[in-house]
RNA sequence: UGUCUUAUGGUGUAAUGGUAGCACUGCAGUUUCUGGAUCUGCCUGUCUAGGUUCGAAUCCUAGUAAGACAACCA
């Protein structure tokens, strides 16, 4: 008998996917569903965008429809080909592939035409005023607008000074076109917006100097979806008052039943984090932090060069959802994703960052023995592995006390504790420094606790992670923090580059890793046992391995001692 | 004194007129050769006031609060 999954409970589905299905129900435009992820390549892929970029594939990938990447190339003078490039590795590096690449500067003769077919409608005139002035003339929320002295001009004219405007013969600044629409709208985007500019002071990044005359936005953006056949275009929230705008325009070119719908969701805020693109070019810029990839900034880059994986990413995306309601979201949250994730996959592997010598006494001098340890205790799959043990080993300062609490269930004189896969000892003292320091730990082990025999079933309090002094590679651990160190700065009043936090990052020189990872190569990830999760920067060498911490363990016992 | 949008535990998100659930956080416990992970339990919520209905988080009205919109940015 075929067993169906009754009791795997449906997944509820958000606001967006709800319409998609209710299109797909009633035929709308034909049963097919197209979306696109429109980045205008002036910065560098954030967690906001893998939201949206989840959303925009996501829809295509389920509901058997296609999405197209689209760079809103409307700006020359903030556009670049750098971006393009790494916007195009941070899509594919999330898992998504787009059907096409497109540009709105594909566009610019098609809009051009369209745009001249307005103007010989009498919707578009040409508008010789100042910035200022056009300004002014529109008037506030809640004050009409007044007329531009151009805006009645008669089309011949309008047609001549258009032409005009794209051939260089038009100072920057000095005219532009604006639709006819309505100078008293409640919705100031109806205040006959500006269509085209002059910008004549940049090449555009793919056309040169071939075009003066720039569309806006709001042309430029809807046409393109309708251009490409887009029947669910989705952006976030801001765009809400731009809608009436988008269908307007689309109203005025359509010739069929086709309409491209925009709808929007809410963006993602994360608390401690700044995700607007000026504020993180600020940082890169002023070397706040050392790039858009530094491992601190939540960029796609940023984040991959942390140590976060693509499944990772996907894991927080799908617990936060979209919805209408603009809210802010725990950075904690991105954080378990993390772990339990990396949970799941991470090779577990023995590293001492901050290290103190302990001599295990009672060992033969110069004898080594490889224990054999799991790679993860999660994934029986996952094998194990050999780790050298001998008489002189590191373990971590904070593994060692003089005078211990009574909860302190580690290295503490007269105290057992289980050195992990290996022997349980006894701590037997220290030695200190003329200024107090403790230089080396001491202990005896008992032979017959070798992990594996009857007698290392003994219960012991404690177990703590080792590297054998003489195998110990050296390696240098960086250690990321949250870069602000307060929940939301940008609703703080202060200017957001004193509200860094100065502990974003710790850099360990001293640390000892063990021999296996001699072969690691960068981004790859691993757990160091009791401390946290951590991949392999690239700047590491086989001479100097280099590791960042992606996000640490929980650690119930530092909990414990700051109450 | 405009237009648009939103309001469910501390945070995020479900419930689509029919028992307010889930995740994170927090707390307590279980278990453990990671003070991790696991497992269990607990705390905490429908903005307010009316209305429709047998029945309202859900529909209607009015308030309140929050956000977006007055770039030759996207």
């Amino acid at each position: 008998m075929e067993i169906t999954n009754l009791e795997v409970p449906k997944k509820s589905l958000n606001f967006i996917e709800t319409m998609v299905e209710q299109d797909l129900k009633d035929g709308k435009n034909g049963g097919r569903i197209q979306t696109r992820f429109p980045p205008e390549p002036n910065g560098y892929l954030h967690i906001g965008h893998a939201k949206a970029i989840c959303l925009d594939f996501g829809i295509a990938r389920n509901y058997d429809g296609i999405c197209n990447l689209r760079f809103d190339d409307t700006n020359p003078v903030k556009e670049d080909v750098e971006y393009v490039d790494s916007i195009m590795d941070d899509i594919q590096w999330l898992g998504y592939q787009w059907k096409n690449v497109y540009y709105a500067s594909d566009y610019f003769q098609q809009l051009w035409d369209l745009a001249v077919e307005l103007i010989k409608q009498g919707k578009a005139y040409v508008d010789e005023q100042s910035a200022e002035t056009i300004a002014k003339q529109k008037g506030t929320p809640t004050v009409a607008g007044t007329e531009s002295p151009f805006r009645n001009r008669p089309i011949e004219e309008n047609l001549e000074l258009f032409a005009k405007m794209n051939t260089g013969e038009i100072a920057e600044g000095a005219m532009v076109l604006r639709a006819k629409i309505d100078m008293a709208s409640s919705n100031m985007h109806f205040r006959d917006p500006i269509m085209y500019r002059v910008i004549n002071s940049h090449p555009h990044h793919r056309t040169g100097w071939q075009w003066k005359a720039y569309p806006m936005y709001d042309y430029a953006h809807g046409q393109s979806d309708y251009f490409e056949g887009v029947t669910h275009s989705l952006c976030t929230l801001e765009f809400e008052v731009h809608r009436p705008l988008y269908d307007w325009f689309i109203d005025q070119f359509a010739d069929s039943a086709y309409r491209p719908r925009q709808t929007e969701f809410n963006r993602l805020n994360l608390t401690y984090t700044v995700m607007s693109k000026r504020k993180m070019l600020q940082l890169v810029q002023e070397k706040l932090v050392s790039g858009w990839d530094d491992p601190r900034m939540p960029t796609i880059c940023g984040l991959r060069r942390r140590g976060y994986s693509p499944e990772a990413i996907h894991n927080f995306i799908d617990k936060i959802g979209y919805t209408k309601y603009d809210g802010i979201n725990d950075i904690g949250l991105l954080e378990h994703a993390a772990r339990e994730t990396l949970n799941k996959t991470a090779q577990r592997v023995n590293a001492v960052i901050n290290p103190v010598k302990l001599i295990v006494t009672n060992y033969p001098e110069g004898q080594v023995e490889l224990m054999c340890t799991e790679n993860n205790p999660e994934d029986p799959a996952a094998g194990s592995r050999e780790i050298p043990f001998s008489r002189e080993l590191y373990i971590e300062r904070e593994d060692f006390m003089e005078e211990a609490p009574k909860k302190f269930f580690r290295m503490t004189p007269g105290q057992e504790v289980r050195l992990k896969s290996a022997y349980i000892v006894k701590c037997t003292g220290c030695l200190k420094d003329d200024e107090g320091n403790i230089t080396e730990v001491y202990c005896e082990y008992d032979p017959l606790t070798k992990s594996g025999l009857p007698d290392a079933n003994r219960k012991v309090k404690g177990t703590l992670h080792w590297v054998s002094a003489t195998h110990a590679l050296k390696a240098e651990v960086r250690l990321y923090d949250r870069l602000f160190s307060v929940e939301n700065p940008s609703a703080d009043e202060r200017d957001f580059r004193d509200l860094l936090n100065p502990d974003s990052l710790k850099v360990l020189t001293n640390c000892y890793v063990e021999p296996s990872l001699s072969s690691a190569k960068p981004l790859d990830h691993f757990q160091f046992q009791r401390i946290g999760y951590f991949n392999i920067d690239p700047d590491s060498t086989s001479e100097k391995l280099v590791f960042n911490r992606t996000v640490s363990l929980k650690d119930s016992w530092a909990k414990e001692q700051s109450r």
